[in-house]
DNA sequence: CTGAAAGCGCTTACAG
DNA sequence: CTGAAAGCGCTTACAG
């Protein structure tokens, strides 16, 4: 039992809902009131102005084929109940959707190193004159993708480390192509560092420089990208038969790495550090400087401050990851083929020193 | 005189056309055939693999109340005729659209100063829950504002200076409101920075350093921004009855502005120099450390390199901004009023003076 | 100048 | 398990 009614610059259903409880006594109601707001449509206005849809449309788009007199009737009839257009409705009726936006999924914390990256595909997809549509996983994961489902834009690209099995397959039965981003996986496309070989040079850096008791220092969490690099940086030092002095893993901020560095070069026993990232070097840089110590360290990144402190790094040009990315998802979407016969890109980019003497 | 046809896994219509040129002998006929690509629908697929829509509709919706038979032969169909879903047309039935995504539009090429202003808005966006969806002006205008005025999405952030008459009324039609960023016009929505004032901090600036023969040196684009932040340094210069020594316009970069300090230096005249921004400014400061000069160099911003390069500048917090104008549409987006009866946000934020000693 | 109707491409009760 | 039908909110010929 339920009624539409004008209420409060809205229109709103007021459903009376009875709950039966089968309690002991089976006889316990209760009453709720539930009120629904519904948006207020073109077929609203032109009921209460008395005039037809398709008039009332033609006001709306500024038409000059209506009556002044009719055209401010409406259009006060409209003010008056807060009208605002369903545009997913008249992009359906126009067929006017934009078919050029790219959508991108992103964690909840960005740090410097993906704003490089957003930079760069919004360089490239400026070119390309594509749009993008920027989601983010602040909000619960699953809510995001009931989003990402139901907006409309041609291709994803993904830097958010790997996607879950069901949310892959949601993609793909929405014919959805997307992209991995500085995350890779076999069997979809991705466009990624090798952190493998990236890790490597950084122990050759330590090496170069003469360093014998070699420290590895990383941030908490635990990603793909993390496992690689530091794998890669181990397996070079084996290589060179030189064992690992010491491995520790501390929170993510500079400061955390500044004061380690200064008790590890009192303590004066690594002559040198590797960190996992240039954020954490830098601390590490500073407390070398303030000590005047001969340690070595090296980042991670090249993040554009690593350049002014003077800090040896590898370097992750996020920038051409960047637009890599959107080039190569715009490329695959202009191909428009099935998502199952499309050939898989998997692209690995190479980083590379930068030696700054520190 | 035309007909559907499957071919080349896409529906086409074939159109002939004929020609009347009406030449001296009015005889001459031309003939095209016009080739119109149709989308597949639900309605194809129905139609070729011989089930209704709505059966169609189950299978590709992963229903579990097919027979699997069905399933695999519309399966068949939809991969042959290569069938993208149309978003659209399921948002509109499902009403499962997004209310929580904002647009912002950019021009074509952006600054460091503009990438800190979007890194604001995301972060601010991001806690509010709600999506980005951004436009660059890189294609033909009017053909982007066409993108905005089909696309759906609740509010609109104008990273662009001013908009024209005709997309303010555009926007106002779609009953979509929009919030100018570092632009300010008294009868918008409009979060700005004091340009005025910041002018003036960089004059006392000098002026304290005792500096007696003053630069300005700004580059070719003449924006509101330039036009009201060196209005501010010649208000306060004139106050102090401190005549302008030189003004000079070069081009955006910092090459430009290095060589020109140095030719400035070498001929011993000025003593000290403001620049419209933080990118000249540090081709200064490069030009006066060079040569060991003591002449005063101040910049304009405060991007990350003045601080870690010991520039004087005018602190202009684009995060702050950014998260500010992310707010704020959000919270008019909130009160939902008609977008005549909502009240002008007017806010203008203030620069600080950074006196790092350049 | 205006109304009634068809239709955009999809989903979803409702029968059968 | 499936088809026919109604409907999402709009636009746009087509008559009148």
């Amino acid at each position: 039992m339920f009624y539409k009614n004008y209420l409060n610059n809205c229109f709103v259903f007021i459903l009376k809902i009875s709950i039966f409880l089968h309690n002991a006594d089976n006889s316990c109601i209760k009453q709720y009131y539930l009120i629904i707001k519904m948006a207020v449509t073109i077929k609203d206005i032109a009921k209460i102005s008395g005039y037809g849809v398709g008039t009332v449309s033609r006001v709306l788009n500024g038409g000059t084929l209506v009556k002044s007199e009719t055209r401010e009737r409406v259009m006060q009839v409209a003010r008056k109940l807060n009208y605002k257009p369903n545009k997913v409705a008249k992009m359906l009726v126009t067929g006017k959707f934009s078919q050029s936006t790219i959508g991108i999924i992103l964690p909840k914390i960005t740090h410097r190193f993906s704003m490089e990256i957003i930079a760069g595909i919004y360089t490239k997809l400026n070119e390309l004159g594509y749009n993008l549509l920027v989601f983010n996983i602040g909000k619960k994961r699953e809510e995001v993708f009931e989003h990402i489902r139901y907006s409309h834009f041609s291709g994803l690209l993904v830097l958010l480390g790997s996607l879950k099995e069901d949310e892959v397959l949601m993609l793909k039965s929405e014919n959805t192509h997307f992209v991995y981003l500085d995350y890779h996986d076999r069997n979809e496309n991705s466009i990624f560092f090798n952190n493998h070989l990236g890790g490597g040079l950084a122990a050759k850096y330590l090496m170069d420089k003469k360093c014998k008791r070699i420290m590895l220092v990383g941030d908490y969490a635990k990603t793909i990208q993390r496992e690689e690099r530091f794998r890669g940086f181990k397996d070079v030092l084996k290589g060179a038969q030189i064992e690992l002095f010491d491995e520790v893993y501390i929170s993510s901020d500079e400061k955390a790495a500044y004061s380690l560095t200064k008790k590890v070069i009192k303590a004066g026993k690594a002559d040198g550090i590797f960190f996992y990232s240039d954020d954490l070097a830098l601390g590490g840089l500073k407390a070398k400087r303030e000590i005047q110590s001969s340690i070595r360290i090296i980042g991670y990144d090249d993040i554009e401050a690593a350049g002014y402190l003077g800090l040896s790094t590898v370097r992750q040009n996020a920038h051409t990851l960047g637009k890599l990315g959107a080039g190569t998802i715009v490329e695959i979407l202009k191909k428009d083929k099935p998502i199952n016969e499309t050939e898989v890109v998997y692209r690995c980019l190479e980083p590379e020193l930068v030696d700054r003497g520190s």
